[in-house]
RNA sequence: GGGCCCGUAGCUCAGCCCGGUAGAGCGGCGGGCUUUUAACCCGUAGACCGCAAAGGGCGGAAGUCCCGGGUUCAAAUCCCGGCGGGCCCGCCA
């Protein structure tokens, strides 16, 4: 808003007019919205007008004012329509309430579908409704809200601005939607799993840590719900999965964010082939019911990929992966040529687990070159303490991981279901905790002991398939946005010191005083 | 944790390198225009503070160009520190 010592508060122009949303109106009846209303009438030629008459409304996005004709965009959240307010249409009053419009206000309209002389289809308004009004300017329509800090600040701007943004909100949403009824028909069901635990676990990574005061004692933010999803599997729940949030105390970057959401899954009775088949059936199912094909084309800043869904997606075991599309052979060299191939790569290695170097390498050279749909299959045994060794080869673990466009999106295994090997790699995990931990400090994280998980499956697991898949990711890769942020709705950012409208200006808050009787009652 | 970049009017930005009275477009306000599509044309206020106000006012102050210091006759501009945001690297998906 302007300063307002050189002009009166344009709310005051409403009161003037006999206009106070807030004490008029509480509802508004909406009987059609844009989106079918344009196809309903998409065959009025031009200057052609239809007889019906229909109320829709929302948010004026633009104003196009001709003196005695103006033009307005109305988004109603389906689809924008313009508007259009004749003089001769509104006559006296209505015109009043035109005129004091803003980019940003909320209006209901009732109106005749029509198109006018340069095609543009439209509402010719018989009557208005001003249902909200903004107190701050909108941004420019031309750039719309590009500052990045802002955008963040102030979300909500950037769902009304940012198309892209706006649709890979609508796209999770219905890719959620996708997964949930795909693993229904197939007797799935969701359980909730504890945020609050105890013993963190199912992933390796550093957790947040709160005080739970009906038990004074510190509990742990959940990092993935894995444990009691296979808890729930040992509860003869056999087919179970949960799209969970799951908080990492880990910094933030474009493919980071310590709060995020992914799905897991547990199938009883198979083994990870059997979860790779169901994974690249759900996820190639989502894309084609959420974008209507298995090939879909990504406008990411300029650059256009092409992504095949289409199963069965490629899969190529870690070790020969490297050497596809790296040139480099790491299968069978001992560790200290691994470390020489990692310095030639400048990695820096600060865990000489044969398992992490060999991560590592294929981190580097692998992963920013694989672009379609894969499986990348036969994780090293020794970085993945709650899979199950490979049948052919104990160096290994029944473990995979999906990249699609470069980045990692999901992560699955056989399950080891056996609670000796599973306590013995706990054990393990605790003494390279152990070892690292005054080199390193909170740098690197190990799976901690879960006894009771232990025990759990000491009451028998049977084999069982699990995945954890990425919504965040998944939405962001799908949506051709660069940064996981634009993918989550609302993100942290530092406290900012600004006024609001009441701090401004006393004499609206004395009116509604007064009107309201707020210090009456 | 390390490196780099950015912060100027409500919005989008220029000005900074090379110090000399703070700019444009959009938006606002006033006027014109009954078929526009970032409409157009004319005029105007607006960057900090205070006071007035049924109507576009009055006054202060060389003064917050994110904030605080410094250099200088003079700082949006140069230097140092901080705050906020972004990007890259390390770590987690």
């Amino acid at each position: 808003m302007k300063t307002m010592s050189t002009t009166q508060h344009r709310f005051w122009k409403f009161v003037e007019l006999g206009i106070d949303p807030y004490l008029d109106v509480y509802r508004y009846d909406v009987d059609i919205d844009v989106k079918m209303l344009k196809n309903r009438y998409s065959y009025l030629g031009k200057g052609e007008e239809a007889q019906e008459k229909f109320s829709i409304a929302g948010r004026i996005m633009g104003l196009r004012r001709h003196g005695k004709i103006v033009f307005a965009v109305l988004d109603d959240s389906t689809d924008t329509i313009q508007l259009v307010f004749r003089y001769d249409v509104l006559g006296e009053k209505l015109w009043h309430v035109v005129d004091l419009l803003n980019v940003g206000d909320i209006v209901g309209v009732k109106g005749r579908p029509m198109r006018t002389l340069r095609g543009e289809f439209s509402l010719l308004v018989e009557d208005i409704k001003v249902l909200s009004i903004t107190w701050r300017d909108y941004p420019e329509k031309w750039h719309g809200l590009a500052d990045i800090e802002k955008r963040y600040r102030m979300r909500y701007l950037d769902f009304v601005y940012n198309q892209k943004v706006r649709k890979a909100m609508i796209n999770m949403y219905r890719i959620e939607k996708s997964f949930r009824d795909f693993l229904d028909s197939r007797g799935f069901i969701e359980i909730h799993t504890p945020k609050l635990q105890p013993i963190y676990g199912g992933a390796l990574a550093r957790p947040f840590t709160t005080k739970m005061y009906a038990l004074d004692r510190t509990v742990y933010l959940s990092i993935a719900p894995e444990t009691y999803l296979k808890r729930c599997i040992v509860g003869n729940f056999f087919k179970v999965y949960e799209i969970a949030v799951c908080f990492r105390n880990e910094d933030i970057d474009a493919q980071h964010y310590p709060e995020f959401v992914q799905i897991e899954i547990y199938w009883a009775f198979a083994d990870w082939n059997d979860m790779m088949k169901l994974v690249e059936e759900m996820i190639s199912n989502a894309v084609k019911e959420v974008f209507g094909d298995y090939v879909i084309d990504i406008d990411r800043n300029g650059e256009k990929i092409e992504l095949d869904f289409k199963p069965p997606w490629k899969r190529i075991p870690l070790e020969d992966s490297i050497e596809e599309y790296g040139g480099i052979k790491v299968k069978d060299k001992p560790l200290e040529e691994l470390l020489e191939i990692a310095r030639q790569l400048s990695i820096k290695i600060d865990d000489f687990r044969r398992g992490k170097i060999i991560e590592k390498i294929f981190e580097k050279v692998v992963v920013p070159k694989i672009v379609q749909p894969t499986f990348v299959t036969l994780f090293p045994r020794d970085i993945s303490p709650l899979a199950r060794p490979y049948r052919d080869d104990p160096r290994y673990a029944e473990r995979f991981e999906i990249y699609i466009d470069r980045l990692e999106i999901g992560n699955g295994y056989s399950e080891l279901n056996n609670p000796v090997v599973q306590y013995y790699f706990f054990k393990k995990e605790e003494e390279l905790r152990v070892k690292y931990a005054d080199k390193l400090s909170h740098e690197v994280e190990y799976h901690p002991m879960d006894k009771d998980y232990v025990r759990a499956l000491e009451y028998g697991m049977p084999p069982t398939a699990g995945v954890g898949i990425g919504i965040y990711r998944l939405t962001m890769v799908l949506s051709g946005l660069n940064t996981i942020k634009d993918v989550i709705p609302f993100t942290i950012v530092e406290q900012e010191e600004f006024q609001t409208i009441a701090e401004k200006h006393q004499d609206i808050v004395a009116y509604y005083v007064e009107k309201l009787q707020l210090d009456k009652y």
